[in-house]
DNA sequence: TATCCTTACGGAATTCGTAAGCATG
DNA sequence: CATGCTTACGAATTCCGTAAGGATA
């Protein structure tokens, strides 16, 4: 049994049981993989993977236990490596963060910025993707902290956090007839063309829920997964736009852009901070999630680390 | 980074940081022992061990995190030879259970009888010390499964859970003038020399506490880890008896020997199983544990090992 | 001086690559 | 027949033992 074994048989799974991407991926021969993961299943005496003439078909039901430990060994592997960094170079390594476009541009500069004036050392790695990719980021060791609106909270084996409560808005031309309007209602907005996120982003759910509950079709002209990119087409006068409010937050009040917050037809969001279960934070990114939000202090994160369900009100 | 060097790094610190020992410990030479944790700590940059010129001194700060890692590693590295041995040799395995003489003498017999009639290839193997022992031999993987009335549920590397309710009883030989009395008080027992336990063991910590608040100073002519000891000399008349209910279990009524609850003095005592936390139960571990109370059932089980508290009365 | 850790060194075992073989879709 | 896993084999590396060196209590 080695550590080399271990890696090759969870990177094989990640690769949809293909040892030869799995190889490419971890920089090895492809016979190598293959026969570390046969001694490992005859030295446990079970197999892993079911095969199918010479092709792995799927995870054998122990192979799914010996993938759980597996997946715990190599995580903590990982954190001996952060535990290696943390003491060696004093308050320098890489902060890897997966995130949407949303945090990315708009709500991470600060915090980021703040992290590098404490930790001039540290090197801060931008991974963007959507909310299912930023979860699978995490699972993957890709990113070892992520950030999303959707999708976080539901993935088993992260522990996520709130970080802030956040509306969306109705963005219009100056010169558009609902720039005037105070209090726009769904039948307003459900009248014109839509100009707004993909399905899967930064709380677009809710805006689909909100129109369906009130038996309205909406029609999407355009959508992005870029706040950028809808204002633009809202500036073209291709509709109204939806986004974040964090969105509209650098936009002077006079310019050519209206924002009209639209919480009461559409709820209120909760973007999370994610990492994976068991993670061992370094001083820096624990000071850098606590920086996210007012509410998070360390002792809270060390609580939800530890296992224990954390609830308390943003 | 190799499972060697983890497993070095732990057995050291179990052996005092005596490297010598370490090496006898695990059959291997002195040198490799010391090159390998020498390679590790290089490999993560840091001193697991500080070292008074060559002799290691204590475990360093990082050293702790680092520990704590490698335990889970090879917990996890424990639980794959486990679901290895459930899945290869089906239903067959050995099952190591650590306990006092109270347990494996009155208690265990019938479980463990249960157990091999369901499991005829499963052997098991006793380890017999005190209670402070048996939480010990847990954590070191001598032992899987630890059953004791004291200490365990102190340790907090351990799932305890209940397994049965009892209290002590007096023994006196037949002609003694308190095998007359129905309900003896602390003041009768305390005039008598008295034969019980080792202070650490059996509920005997209850025992003291309640003379104790009662002021009284009990003499004890000999204290025994063992009720069958006890009972020899309660026999060749050196004293009262005190020990546990079970342990009278198998003398007649008519016997030499007359016993007396004396729960109204001593209050009752829990008897509790452990195991390890995040240690994996092969199913016939899981029928072994089940059985030792009829309200453990496998789901308590399961919720206990994730970390869950489990409250329930006996 | 007895104990105990580190360094040095060499033979043995392991590792890991390329090349070839063979099964699937 | 293109993809993909396994087997074969040999060079390079690593491993792990004994022997020697140096430090502490």
């Amino acid at each position: 049994m080695n550590l080399h074994q271990f890696r090759f048989v969870q990177e094989a799974v990640r690769r949809n049981l293909n040892l030869t991407e799995t190889a490419k991926a971890l920089y090895t021969s492809q016979p190598g993989i293959s026969k570390a993961i046969i001694e490992l299943e005859e030295e446990l005496g079970l197999e892993i993977f079911e095969r199918h003439g010479k092709r792995l078909r799927r995870v054998t039901e122990p192979g799914q236990l010996v993938l759980r430990a597996v997946e715990i060994i190599m995580r903590e592997v990982a954190n001996l490596q952060r535990i290696g960094e943390e003491y060696s170079k004093q308050e320098a390594g890489t902060l890897s963060i997966a995130t949407t476009h949303t945090q990315a541009r708009y709500f991470l500069p600060e915090p980021v910025a703040a992290l590098r004036r404490k930790y001039p050392r540290v090197q801060v790695v931008l991974h963007q993707g959507t909310p299912r990719q930023v979860a699978q980021m995490l699972r993957d060791d890709v990113a070892e902290i992520g950030l999303a609106t959707e999708a976080l909270a539901e993935v088993d084996d992260l522990v996520t956090l709130p970080c802030y409560e956040w509306q969306h808005v109705i963005v219009v031309p100056a010169q558009h007839a609902l720039a005037a309007v105070e209090r726009p209602t769904l039948e307003q907005l459900a009248a014109e063309p839509l100009v707004s996120y993909h399905p899967t982003f930064t709380g677009r759910s809710r805006i689909d829920q909100a129109f369906a509950r009130a038996r309205l079709k909406p029609t999407f002209a355009l959508e992005a997964i870029d706040a950028d990119v809808i204002k633009t087409y809202v500036r073209v006068g291709m509709g109204v736009g939806i986004v974040a409010e964090l969105a509209m937050r650098d936009d002077p009040p006079g310019g050519d852009l209206v924002a009209r917050p639209v919480g009461h037809l559409f709820g209120s969001n909760v973007t999370r901070v994610a990492f994976k279960r068991g993670a061992y934070l370094r001083q820096f990114v624990l000071t850098f999630v606590e920086s996210l939000s007012d509410r998070l202090t360390g002792s809270l994160i060390q609580r939800a680390m530890s296992g224990n369900p954390v609830h308390y009100d943003l």
